[in-house]
RNA sequence: GCCGGGGUGGCGGAAUGGUAGACGCGGUGGUCUCAAACACCAUUGGGGUUAAACCCGUGCGGGUUCGAGUCCCGCCCCCGGCACCA
């Protein structure tokens, strides 16, 4: 056999084999506990797999692989989340349809995949463009429509003009679409929500009971962004009558024939300082006001509206814009105090947070500060600091209490909000009342390649659901589906699709509209539970038994997406009765990204960059030809686009898997980028070789039985030792590989094999007893413990010493606490904590023992001699710490 | 500004309040080779010494403790997210 890690003359080999057994087919033994171990599957790019996304696969598949070998009943599988604009848009560039497309680019993917040796059941893969998967997200649409959580209103939506489509907020970063790029624009049209909002509370709550990374929890909350307050009503002073009717939705309302509008705030504690209020622009209540208010004013309020409108929503929401706003003219009553206060229009309040309108109060709130400072608006004091010191102001702190507040004088601010709030709500002027930022989720989308919405809008400007039995609602297989732009779909243009006839007879038209991918990947989980199911879309007993998963391993980008979505739908289905968790994912962990040295040219002089850009990207080619001085290095996400993917083929070609999955475990903590290196690679390389060498040396004094023996025999203390290694590193490996920390894994092994070699030189030419049956227990041990990691050559080594099949089928090490116990120890003995000395002991040595064996260090006593020795500190197994002075 | 995560050799990083720098990469010296690559052996935090001893050292300043990379208080910096959300 080779002594060394010949990756071309196995792992292909052991890849077929695999196959050819059906390894990794989900194992369902009756009496095992389970184990569900998944990755966020994949949009299949024709890019194909980089090895950064091996970093994701690979963590996954070393757990899953273990948890087999622990017994566990394991579910470790993977689809195509295929349905969404970045296929549709690669299909359209390729000039094919996107069905084939990804067909062709799940193939190469599932081909790279197993180009890594990972361990998936492929028997239970699907995409999500699958009409047997989809009948069921529109199943599950039919459920939400049902109960009122899909629901269609006209609304301003962020249209995204170069992927002609509108997106849902969480698909908006810093006002620019998230895929294209490109800046969102305002867009009033008819669109579908899901009714997240319902469900915020709960999926605040339900974090707490999640092992997730803080970062994603506290994204979440963050996202939710929940507020309590009390919101209240102000009346317009001198009963000015509503020169339009008014809406109720819209906070508007009359009260006993004066104007009014709603206000809310969470500090309520400040409402003697209000010295005016604001309107946004959009607010509805201004065209009442703007009939009463005179021609002067009103031609000024339509100048700020209009001027509002042009605005986009990144300009008009950049914080650190000037104020602007306009007064109205007209005055409102604070209910506090009965002061009239001016009522202002302005843009720095949201028409969609809260009521769209508040009660400003210049002295304790910075933006009503700059506000009034810059319209010269009255500020008033009206908290203070407990010891009534002076502050400058806007004094935004809430540990305090309350001056010129009338009867709530010296009142501590927390007491002084439920105080006001028990008021207001006695006089029926206000309510405390719970805020969300989050918003509904707006789910449909204008192109052609998604879900279609199982809608028909009758003749009567009804909405009907397709019957269940007439799922799926198939997406016609068309030629030219581009989007139209319009705002409308291009299934919209596709007549035999968009015309049909209800149960009764009626003509109407399907929905065109078609869900955004999220939605398909809100429940794929649930799927692989039962994936081959055309009765329905799962076995509640299948999905009680494999739910929730258990380990979910993805990329952090998902924070606000894909992970809260799927709690949502998750919590709808259990509302259902259709699942028995409440959440799907127990923990979570996201992968770092692989980073490559990537080049950059400095910028000639004049040439403009890029915001955030210090020089322009050039190739690895280009590089070679540019003068050095106009040349550097950073370390960048590897992508297409820049040039610097390395892909798994020829990281395999030139290293071998093995070596790959090592390098990726080993580099760096699971969570944290890591730098790609040839140099680490090689490393990887070094150290398996190291391993086959290890086990071809060892072969001369193997002994196959030596479980049978090793029980029955006492061994001698080089055997103990080796004995105790062995042990020490299952224990390790063990927990390493639960707690994610590949990297320790990795290291715990090759200090495991630095030590066996070191072994084998020393002892390996004139082997004893003890050493030869312990020995072989450690080669043993090693190939099944390097299995989840390193698994070609764990089962190619695991022939060489004789054993047949798979390591994949065989047990796991079992940690044995006795074997590992120590018997000598290292002490360390410290002056006043520094370290001085160390010495060897027994560990059964006594707290006396150990303290007159370090009061005899002559290194130690150097430095307590001569001084008082006040105290000594003895912790057995550990250390002696003498106090002197 | 707010929220979250961090800051340890030349680099990636180890370290239940108990011997800081495990393991690896790189470097240096050597072996092998005609030579190179690969591989192997030795060495490698800084200062200091022939060698030791010893001194310094985990972003900065304080504190708690017999003992702090680890806990507490106050800062600085980096990364990620949100951001006029009342």
């Amino acid at each position: 056999m080779a002594d060394r890690y010949e990756p071309a003359s196995f792992e292909a080999a052991w890849q077929k084999r695999w196959k050819n057994a059906e390894l990794f087919k989900t194992r369902t033994a009756d009496d095992a506990p389970k184990f569900y171990g998944m990755d966020f599957f994949p949009y299949p790019s024709g890019a194909g797999l980089s090895v950064g996304h091996c970093r994701n696969y690979v963590p996954t598949d070393v757990i899953c692989r273990m948890k087999v070998m622990q017994g566990y009943n394991v579910l470790h599988p993977m689809g195509f989340d295929a349905f969404g604009l970045p296929a549709e848009n690669e299909a359209i560039k390729n000039k094919t349809h996107p069905a084939k497309m990804i067909e062709r680019y799940a193939g190469t993917y599932r081909r790279q995949m197993e180009l890594i040796g990972v361990s998936y059941d492929w028997s239970r893969s699907f995409s999500s463009s699958d009409p047997s998967y989809y009948k069921w997200t529109q199943w599950i649409f039919e459920l939400m429509f049902k109960k009122g959580l899909a629901y269609r209103r006209l609304a301003a939506v962020n249209w995204d003009p170069i992927d002609k489509t509108v997106l849902a907020d969480e698909e908006i970063i810093g006002g620019r679409a998230e895929r294209s790029g490109a800046i969102v624009e305002k867009k009033w049209i008819p669109q579908w929500f899901f009714k997240i909002t319902d469900y915020a509370q709960r999926l605040l709550d339900d974090l707490d009971e999640l092992n997730w990374p803080e970062g994603i929890k506290s994204q979440q909350r963050n996202w939710i962004g929940r507020s309590e307050g009390v919101q209240f009503s102000m009346k317009v002073a001198d009963s000015v009558k509503p020169a339009t009717p008014v809406d109720d939705d819209f906070q508007v309302r009359s009260t006993k024939g004066s104007l009014a509008f709603e206000v809310f705030t969470t500090r309520i504690d400040t409402v003697f300082g209000m010295t005016f209020c604001v309107l946004a622009p959009e607010h509805p209540l201004i065209d009442s006001l703007v009939g009463v208010v005179g021609p002067v004013f009103t031609r000024r309020i339509r100048e700020y509206q209009e001027n509002a409108k042009t605005l986009s929503d990144t300009d008009r929401q950049a914080t650190n814009r000037e104020k602007t706003g306009v007064f109205t003219g007209a005055y409102a009553v604070n209910p506090a105090n009965g002061a009239k206060v001016p009522i202002w229009i302005a843009d720095y309040v949201l028409s969609t947070y809260g009521t769209g309108a508040i009660m400003a109060v210049p002295g304790h709130d910075e933006r009503d500060y700059e506000f009034a400072r810059k319209f010269g608006i009255d500020i008033v004091q009206v908290i203070a600091p407990s010891d009534k010191s002076e502050v400058k102001l806007p004094y935004v702190a809430k540990d305090g209490i309350l001056v010129n507040s009338g009867e709530y004088d010296d009142m501590p601010v927390v007491e002084s909000q439920t105080q006001l709030g028990i008021w207001m709500e006695g006089l029926g002027i206000g309510q405390r009342k719970v805020q969300f930022r989050l918003r509904d989720w707006l789910i449909s989308r204008q192109r052609y390649w998604g879900c279609p919405i199982p809608i028909i809008h009758t003749k009567d400007g009804e909405m009907q659901l397709v019957l269940a039995d007439c799922l799926p609602v198939e997406l016609p297989v068309v030629e030219n589906y581009e989007p139209s732009g319009d705002g409308s779909s291009p299934l919209a243009h596709i007549q035999d699709f968009v015309n049909v006839t209800d149960l009764d007879g009626r003509l109407g038209h399907r929905e065109t509209d078609t869900m955004g991918g999220f939605a398909c990947s809100s429940w794929y989980f649930l799927r692989f539970c039962d994936p081959m199911n055309d009765k329905e879309a799962w076995s509640i007993k299948l999905a009680n038994y494999w739910m929730p998963v258990d380990c979910y391993v993805g990329g952090s980008e998902h924070a606000v997406m894909h992970l809260l979505y799927a709690r949502f739908w998750t919590k709808v289905l259990y509302d259902a009765g259709l699942v028995a968790v409440k959440e799907p994912f127990a923990r979570l962990e996201n992968q770092g990204q692989v980073l490559a040295l990537t080049p950059y040219r400095r910028p000639k002089e004049g040439e403009k960059l890029d915001l955030g850009d210090e020089g322009v990207l050039v190739s690895y080619k280009d590089a070679e030809s540019i003068p050095e001085e106009d040349l550097f290095y950073r370390w960048a996400r590897m992508s297409k686009s820049k040039g610097n993917v390395v892909t798994p083929e020829e990281a395999v070609e030139q290293y071998g898997a093995d070596a790959l999955r090592m390098y990726l475990l080993f580099v760096a903590p699971f969570s944290a980028d890591v730098q790609w290196s040839n140099d680490g690679m090689q490393g990887q390389v070094r150290f398996l070789s190291k391993i086959f060498k290890l086990v071809d040396d060892s072969m001369t004094f193997y002994y196959p039985d030596w479980r049978d023996v090793i029980q029955f025999e006492d061994g001698d203390d080089l055997c103990k030792s080796i004995r105790r290694r062995t042990h020490k590193t299952i224990q390790k490996a063990t927990e390493d590989i639960d707690r994610f920390a590949f990297n320790t894994y990795v290291s715990s092994l090759m200090i495991y094999v630095n030590d066996l070699v070191d072994l084998v030189k020393k002892h390996g030419a004139n082997p004893s007893r003890g050493f030869a049956l312990s020995l072989s227990e450690a080669i043993e041990t090693l190939v099944l413990l390097i299995s989840p990691g390193a698994p070609h050559s764990a089962d190619e080594l695991w022939t060489v010493i004789g054993q047949g099949g798979f390591t994949m089928n065989e047990v796991w090490p079992k940690f044995d606490a006795k074997l590992a116990a120590d018997d000598m120890v290292t002490i360390a003995v410290q002056v006043n904590g520094k370290l001085r000395d160390t010495f060897e002991i027994e560990i059964t040595a006594s707290r006396e023992e150990l303290e007159a064996t370090a009061m005899q260090s002559s290194k130690a006593k150097a430095h307590f001699d001569g001084l008082a020795i006040r105290k000594v500190i003895v912790i057995p197994g550990k250390l002696v710490n003498i106090v002197a002075s």
